[in-house]
DNA sequence: ATCCTGTTGAACGCATGAGTTCAATTTGGC
DNA sequence: GCCAAATTGAACTCATGCGTTCAACAGGAT
């Protein structure tokens, strides 16, 4: 009878550390460094501070230890990106620069470590496990996106953006904002300065307001 | 000494059929299909209808006959891909037809076999080579990008678009078409119907236009 | 103290697949 | 027809790594 968990992730049997949350953590490290085929169950134990069997105490197989770590990632990653739209539920005064700064600490994020290493996990094992995909964005980009659709639609309703269907508007808005630094391959491994991130968010952010902002009448 | 090619990729050595295509785009086939590391050089070979030692005679290594792979097919994909923005090379007159039947386009090869395994496949062996993204990306987005951006500088000379960063501005088109289908995942595996191609096309460049059209005086 | 449960390290079996070897055969050029 | 280069199939070597086994061990509960 494995460690069944509950929803705090805190182990049922005796009172010990969870060392299901250090796997995890380890995996992800690990899955990051190297990959999904080239990281060794090993490797990931070693990165954990645990013996092999340890791992297989808590993953029946390395690739449920690859599912939970993604979704793991995942969760961990949406929450990061939700409470910064958040900062929108508060009524805005001006709003160019409050989107402004949505838009920098959105993107500042999406080039992250962590959101950058999950995209590439999730899209590199397409071929394995084509299910991933939809269990990562659904967990992340999907969320994003209606969250932001949400705020759009308030703006909408109190006069400060134009009539428009939020969600087609939070899809483009998320695209101005990430797309460009894709484009230069700037979501992949070079370095990205601050400068270049805030250039690239309030482009992102003017863009969108010209194309929605209401009427100034 | 294994056979040197010419430009055109025919052999030197006696008039055979070059192999080495045949290769070329077997492998890519199996890769796409399996991902580098499942995919077995046997298999290349099986589909190239030509025997492994065949495979390493044209190909020193698994590692190579990779990169070559994804080389040839990210010039194949930036051809299409340029030859569709060719047609803002006429002189426009109804700019948001044209605009909208060149986004159209872009967005209906992007989500095409070839452009999605090739983006997955780079970023998959992002953790083994690095620098595949470089060597991708710089013969396909950044040339594409170029492409765009060439005549957006020109539509703004003319005085159909307002001044603006004409790389910027191809950056954000480019980021405005294939964006919103990425975050539905429809770049993943999802079918993608031919209605939804050009709703989203439309939208990006009726966005597009808001944002960058010359004030009508 | 003594159970019970989970941990440890080391070793093992086993499958997979890269890259090679080689002798036999095919191919195209001359 | 003849040669040289390329191709073929099969078998082989070798490294890697998953998943398992097991005997010894630790630590909390009673």
């Amino acid at each position: 009878m494995a460690s069944m968990t509950t929803a705090a992730g805190r182990s049922l049997s005796h009172g010990r550390i969870d060392k299901r949350q250090a796997i995890l953590a380890a995996a992800f490290t690990v899955f990051a460094r190297r990959g999904y085929e080239q990281a060794g169950v090993q490797e990931v134990a070693e990165e954990a501070g645990v013996a092999k069997p340890t791992v297989y105490n808590h993953m029946s197989d390395k690739e449920t230890l690859f599912r939970e770590t993604l979704i793991e990632t995942a969760e961990s990653v949406a929450a990061e990106n939700l409470a910064i739209i958040d900062r929108l539920r508060q009524p805005v005064e001006d709003l160019p620069a409050v989107l402004e700064d949505v838009a920098y600490r959105l993107l500042r994020t999406c080039c992250g470590e962590r959101s950058r290493a999950l995209r590439w996990l999730t899209y590199a094992q397409v071929a394995r496990f084509p299910d991933l995909i939809e269990a990562v964005q659904s967990r992340t980009t999907s969320r994003i996106r209606d969250a932001f659709a949400d705020r759009i639609a308030w703006l909408t309703m109190s006069g400060q953006l134009r009539p428009c269907d939020p969600t087609l508007a939070a899809e483009q808005l998320l695209a101005l904002i990430t797309g460009p630094l894709e484009g230069r391959g700037r979501l992949g491994t070079r370095k990205v300065t601050t400068a270049e991130l805030r250039t690239v968010s309030d482009a992102a952010v003017v863009t969108f307001l010209r194309a929605y902002e209401a009427d100034r009448a």
